[in-house]
DNA sequence: GGGATGCTACTACATCGGTAGGTGGTTGTC
DNA sequence: GACAACCACCTACCGATGTAGTAGCATCCC
C-alpha cells in the first residue's frame, strides 16, 4: 500500500505526467529542456522501471505506440519524500524548519498558510 | 566548499560522532541499535568512504586503533539535505510545508519558532 | 613467547539509478 | 510495395551504496 520511493529523475517524469496529462514516451522526453534532454531510451526505461513500480500506468495505444498515465498522484509522492527526509532527521520537525529558514526560500507567507492549516487540522481533531 | 551529499547510512553514521563525538569504529558500530546493527566492517568502510569525503578524518591513534571526528557540521550536512529536497519540489516551500503539515508531525510551537525566526532575519537583511 | 582477540586494510559483490545502444517491428508516404 | 521514420523491447554499463569476508599485523594475557 505504502507508496513506491521515486528518485530524482523518476520525479520529473512523473511531473511531465501529473502537469501534462497522459502522454507518450517522445512527449515526456520533449518535456525535458533542451540543454539537459536525456536520451528517448533513457526516458523509456526509466518509465518503464516506474511501471513496475505502478507509479505509471499504460493508459491506451495509438497507432504503434503507447500512451502513459500516473498511477499516483502528485500528493502522494510528495508525502513520501517528506517522511523520507523526516526519517533522515530522526523524525524531528523542529530541525528541518530551521534549516528552511535558513535556506532563505521560506516566506512569512508560507509559515502563515501553514499556521492556518495547523490550526484547521487541530479543530478537526478535537472534534471529534 | 559545498558539502559533500551524504547517504542514509553515511548519516547515522555521522549522527553518531555528533552526538558522542570522536570515537573508534567499534564504538560507532555499537551505537547502533541492536536489531538492525551493521557488521563492523560495513561500518569501516563507510567511515573510509567518509574520510575520503572529507566529512570524517582521524584525530589519533590510540593503541592499534584509530578515533574519528566529524570534519562537517550537523547543521551544514543538514542544509544540504533541505536543498536535495528543495530542488526536487522544484525550489518551492510552499508545498513542501503542505506536507510536513500533513504528516501531522509539526507542531505549532515548531511554526511560532520558524516565524521568530523569520522575523528575525528579515530585520537583518533589512537593516543594511 | 605463544595463542586468543581485536583492528586495519583490502577486496568482493549485489542492487540501484542514470545513461544509452542495438535490433526488430509498425506506420506513413510516395 | 518499398523505404524512411519512428517506436517497443531488450541488453549493457558505470558509479554509488550497502553489505561483508579475508589476510595479516598489533596487543593482551597467562
Amino acid at each position: 500500500m505504502t507508496e513506491p520511493k521515486l528518485t530524482r529523475l523518476e520525479l520529473q517524469i512523473m511531473e511531465a505526467l501529473w502537469t501534462r496529462g497522459e502522454r507518450s514516451i517522445r512527449d515526456i522526453q520533449e518535456s525535458f529542456p533542451e540543454p539537459k534532454r536525456p536520451a528517448y531510451t533513457t526516458v523509456q526505461t526509466i518509465v518503464y522501471r516506474l511501471e513496475e513500480k505502478g507509479a505509471v500506468r499504460r493508459v491506451k495505444k495509438v497507432g504503434n505506440f503507447h500512451i502513459f498515465g500516473a498511477a499516483i498522484s502528485r500528493d502522494a509522492a510528495q508525502r513520501r519524500l517528506i517522511d523520507e527526509l523526516l526519517s533522515l532527521f530522526g523524525g524531528h520537525t523542529q530541525p528541518v524548519m530551521a534549516r528552511l529558514v535558513e535556506s532563505g526560500k521560506l516566506t512569512l507567507k508560507d509559515v502563515k498558510e501553514a499556521e492556518k492549516a495547523l490550526r484547521k487540522l487541530e479543530r478537526k481533531d478535537t472534534s471529534q
